[in-house]
DNA sequence: ATCTTAATTTATAATCATTCTAAAAGTATA
DNA sequence: TATACTTTTAGAATGATTATAAATTAAGAT
């Protein structure tokens, strides 16, 4: 947190207290919010802070690699992560959630570490695992009994 | 795609000339078409074909699990791919084209073919890997010749 | 084959996320 | 503090997708 706010000065980008609102909720956060979600959010303390200042803060994290924007959507929506680092993620078809997916082995797989296949250059994976997660697994079993 | 038709009938779907021409075009396609792509080229033929029968006709083969719908998109708009099966998708980051990748060995995959990770219950894994196809590769190594 | 009912298609309007715009406000620097 | 530059803001514009309701078409019974 006191990182990224370090690395953006470095950069030259002006910390506006809208930017850092928006840094520090996305940095705290762990469930992949939506750009509404984090308006909402920061709008409970700054009343005047639009849209537009979210979107804008996000490309610009998104561009200086502090962020990164997910391909799956909650509901058409855009989810934004903090950690830019290589880790898959889990959408729960039952309640929505988005999950963290830390991979232990990644030379293991054969996609993943892999420079190229089939000819093509890869350069970075993401990988979207559909299902159950692990709360909505034990609700269910709850309640079978 | 003799096959596919065959199981819509099967289903009870009522086989419009419209919903055939969905069905045909994207079982004929290789590149992962846009909704608007398969309106444009269908209206070649069927002038009154609106949109709104492209999507219908998209959703329903998708229920069926007939096709499905990729989860990275072209220039922010849904893409097709005419097969259901489990394989993985590369974005050329230069050309734009989106690759089937399929995959040799999913038992290797940590993540494909486990049932469950973190408690967590796995139904369907889809990666997404961005570089460069080997199309583009090719002319990039020419031009430096 | 024709009639009737139900399903599908169509054009259009509505919705909703995202981007654009231009004026207003804020920031940095001399 | 004054100046030039950047950022924020509200609102409009865009563009993909969905909803709607009338018109058309398909299916089944006679």
């Amino acid at each position: 947190m006191k990182d990224i706010i370090e690395r953006l000065k470095e950069n030259g980008v002006t910390l506006t207290p809208q930017r850092m609102a928006v840094t520090e909720f996305l940095s705290r956060s762990r469930n992949h919010p939506t750009v509404d979600e984090i308006h909402r959010n920061i709008q409970r303390r700054y009343p005047t802070m639009s849209v537009a200042t979210v979107y804008s803060t996000l490309k610009l994290l998104k561009e200086l690699g502090e962020i990164q924007e997910l391909s799956i959507r909650k509901r058409g929506k855009a989810c934004f992560d903090p950690n830019p680092g290589l880790h898959h993620h889990l959408l729960c078809r039952k309640c929505g959630k988005i999950l963290d997916i830390e991979f232990e082995h990644p030379s293991n797989c054969p996609i993943m570490g892999k420079e190229s296949i089939n000819g093509c250059k890869v350069e970075e994976v993401q990988a979207y695992l559909y299902g159950i997660c692990s709360e909505c697994m034990k609700t269910a079993s709850e309640k079978k009994e």
